[in-house]
DNA sequence: CGGCGGTCCTGTCAGC
DNA sequence: TGCTGACAGGACCGCC
């Protein structure tokens, strides 16, 4: 499910819900998600009241009231299920639920169990083996176009692969990059030591108005949420050339019939759309 | 050292 | 209808 667009609106969502309350009921429903959870995860977390929700690269954050941070990542398939109260009956894959001290419930379902939590002290997150080697956010000042340019110096493998590399920028993920080098112009297939100047620039700039749009259309999402309940996570997309293979490309006016729409290849294993006439 | 492919896990869908 | 294989939004690890 989620890239950073979807992990940051369940951040907000979670925070409506969760800062101030307590956590009165822990249950851990397996041993392990993608890795083991810390020992006596669930008691650690009862009676712990919740300070903040944040977001840094694709993790959740929730600060504890005892200077502990549940870090948590939802993998693929990862899903937060907010309710008014705990439903009688879970859902297959519902791993943790958690029961605030107003009733609400917070339940973490995820299919394919890629995701994962982990119970760290503030103090040691930055060290945290999962965070440290991060790059910078997308959407911070120290992300533009210079600085791209510089971490793609020397390097020979594709622009698309290059920017799903969470050490040279965090965040971007299948979706959103092949959405980014549509916006920017740029062939998934150039090496990415090519995007310099001009080029980077572009892909910057692209790269953070995706990335806030995406953004936006999950808080008009969250609105809706936040009436209805439920899930908190993916959100009307509305995708320039992913998973529309085959179909015409939005401000090309070209033939259909003979140029075939937009392309897809496979890169390191992972599919990639574009428009083979406006992306160079 | 950088870059690529394999791998973890379950669900869904297309094709036969 | 049932089976099989491909594929799915992430990211670590080991190997070349």
């Amino acid at each position: 499910m989620p890239e950073l667009p979807e992990v940051e609106t369940v951040a907000r969502g979670l925070a409506l819900r969760m800062v101030g309350r307590t956590f009165a009921k822990v249950e851990q429903r397996r041993p392990d998600l993608r890795f083991p959870l810390p020992v006596d995860f669930a008691r650690r977390l009862t009676g712990r009241s919740i300070l903040a929700i944040r977001r840094r690269a694709k993790y959740l954050l929730i600060d504890l009231d005892d200077g502990q941070v549940v870090l948590g990542h939802l993998g693929m398939s990862g899903r937060m299920l907010v309710s008014d109260a705990r439903p009688d009956i879970l859902e297959t894959h519902d791993h943790l639920v958690f029961t605030l001290d107003d009733g609400a419930c917070v339940r973490f379902n995820d299919a394919r169990r890629f995701g994962m939590m982990d119970l760290v002290p503030l103090a040691e997150l930055d060290r945290h083996k999962l965070l440290r080697d991060l790059g910078p956010e997308p959407l911070g000042n120290e992300f533009n176009g210079p600085a791209l340019a510089a971490s793609l110096k020397g390097k020979k493998t594709p622009i698309k692969s290059a920017i799903l590399d969470q050490k040279l920028v965090v965040g971007v993920g299948n979706i959103y990059a092949s959405e980014s080098l549509f916006r920017a112009g740029l062939s998934p297939k150039r090496i990415a030591a090519t995007v310099q100047g001009e080029r980077a620039e572009r892909l910057a700039t692209s790269i953070k108005q995706v990335l806030t749009e995406a953004i936006a259309a999950g808080g008009s999402s969250l609105r809706d949420y936040v009436q209805a309940d439920g899930e908190l996570g993916y959100f009307q997309h509305q995708w320039k050339v992913y998973d529309r293979e085959g179909q015409a490309c939005a401000g090309c006016d070209c033939d259909l019939a003979k140029t075939g729409g937009i392309r897809r290849l496979s890169q390191s294993g992972r599919s990639t759309f574009y428009c083979s006439r406006r992306q160079r």
